[in-house]
DNA sequence: TGTACATCAGTGAACGCGCGTTCACTGATGTAC
DNA sequence: TGTACATCAGTGAACGCGCGTTCACTGATGTAC
C-alpha cells in the first residue's frame, strides 16, 4: 500500500487541472458563472464531463479558483506589476492605465482582467470568490501605489484610479453604443493620467 | 364585436405590468438574470408563474424593461436629476455623487441603481438590454455634465465621473473586505468631488 | 336598479429540456520483480 | 530488458431537479338591456 506503485506522475493531474482552470476562466470571463456548464468547461479542457470531479468539488470552487489564476497566468503587463511593482515607478502604472483600457483589453471577453467581467456575478457569489476577487483588487492597487508619490494619500489616489479604470471598462461593455464606449474609456484614461500627475 | 364589453379597466393590465415589473427589478438586482425565475417574479408581485406571458414575450424582454423602469420608479435624488438636471448646477451634482456611493446604496441590494447590480449581466445581454442600460448612464452623465463649468471637456468630465462612481460602488460590493470597501468608496468620493473643483 | 353575458386577466398542471452531480467502469501508466 | 500488476485519471450513461414556456380552463369585471 501507500506509495507503491504510482501510475501517473505527480505533474500530470496539476497540468490537467490548469488546463481545466484556463478553460473555466475564459469561459466565465465570456459568459458568467450560471451560463457556464461544467460539461462546456471540460470539452474546452479536452476532457469529459464525469472527470471534473476528480479536480474540484464543485462549480462554485471552480469559480472562486479560476478568478484567482488570472493571478497566476495573466498578461504581461500584469505579471510585472504583481512580480516587481517598484522597479519601474509611475512608467509602469502608466502602462498600466493604458493597458487596462485599450481597444485589445476591451475586445478580449476570454482573457480580460476579471475584475471587468465578472463583477455582478462575484458580488453575489460565495466569500471564496469574492476573496479572489480582493487579491486581483490589491494586486492592482499596489501597482498603481507603487508609482504614484509616497504619502498618505497614494493608497486612496491607487484605489481610485482602480475605481476609474474598472469602472470605465465595465461600463462601456455593458452598452450598445461603440462611439459612447470609446469615449468612456477615453475619458477615464485622460482623467486618470490627469489625477497622477503622470499627464497634463 | 370590438370594444362592446370591456371587464377591466384599461389600467387594471398596466398597474398590474409595473407591479411585475418592480418586483423583477428588485430581483434582478438583487441576484442576476440567470438567477431569478419567472416564478419568483410573479409570486414577489401577488400573481402565479402562468399569468407572465400576458404581459410579456419572454425573460429577455421582462429584463430589458425592468432596467428601464428604474427611470421611472428610482430615488428622488436621481428623478431630481432626471427632470431637471441644470435646475440646481454643481450642488445638485455634489448630491449624487454622495448619494451614489453612500452606505444606503451600498446596502440597498433591491433598490440600488442598475448600473451597479448589473454590469456584466447586460454585457452579455441583448441589445434591447444594453440600450436601456445605456439610457441610465446617459441620465447621470448629464446629470453631471449640468453641473459642470461649459465647455468642451465638460462631458468627457461627466463620463469619468460616472465611471468613478460606478467602478466605486461596484468593486466594493464584490470583495469580501468591508473596511476595503468603504476605504474604496470614500476614495472614489473624495477624487470625484476633487476632480470636479466642488471640494479641494 | 338588476341580471345575463362576453371578455380577458389570471390560474395551475403539464411538457421538454438542460444542467449539476453520481457512479460503476475502463484503460493508460509507473513500479516491482 | 520484459511482464504482471495495482492505481487512479478519465469516461459516459444515468439520475433528479428546476426552470422557461404552453395551454385549456376559471372567474372577476364592465357593459348592454
Amino acid at each position: 500500500m501507500g506509495l507503491a506503485t504510482m501510475p501517473y506522475l505527480p505533474e500530470h493531474k496539476s497540468e490537467t487541472r490548469q488546463r481545466i482552470l484556463k478553460s473555466a476562466r475564459h469561459l466565465f470571463n465570456r459568459k458568467g458563472f450560471a451560463e457556464v456548464t461544467i460539461d462546456e468547461v471540460m470539452a474546452d479542457a479536452g476532457l469529459t464531463r464525469g472527470g471534473f470531479y476528480n479536480h474540484f468539488d464543485n462549480k462554485e470552487q471552480l469559480y472562486a479558483e479560476a478568478i484567482r489564476q488570472f493571478l497566476r497566468d495573466s498578461p504581461e503587463a500584469w505579471q510585472c506589476a504583481y512580480v516587481d511593482p517598484s522597479a519601474r515607478g509611475g512608467q509602469l502604472a502608466k502602462l498600466i492605465v493604458d493597458a487596462y483600457l485599450s481597444k485589445e483589453h476591451f475586445d478580449d471577453r476570454d482573457g480580460s482582467c476579471p475584475m471587468v467581467g465578472l463583477p455582478s456575478d462575484t458580488a453575489r457569489a460565495g466569500t471564496t470568490a469574492k476573496a479572489a476577487y480582493r487579491e486581483v483588487l490589491e494586486m492592482m492597487a499596489q501597482a498603481f501605489e507603487a508609482g504614484l508619490p509616497t504619502g498618505p494619500s497614494a493608497r486612496q489616489q491607487a484605489l481610485s484610479l482602480v475605481a476609474l479604470c474598472v469602472g470605465g471598462m465595465v461600463l462601456s461593455r455593458a452598452i450598445d453604443d461603440q462611439a459612447l464606449a470609446d469615449n468612456l474609456r477615453a475619458a477615464a484614461r485622460h482623467y486618470a493620467l490627469m489625477m497622477s500627475g503622470w499627464e497634463g
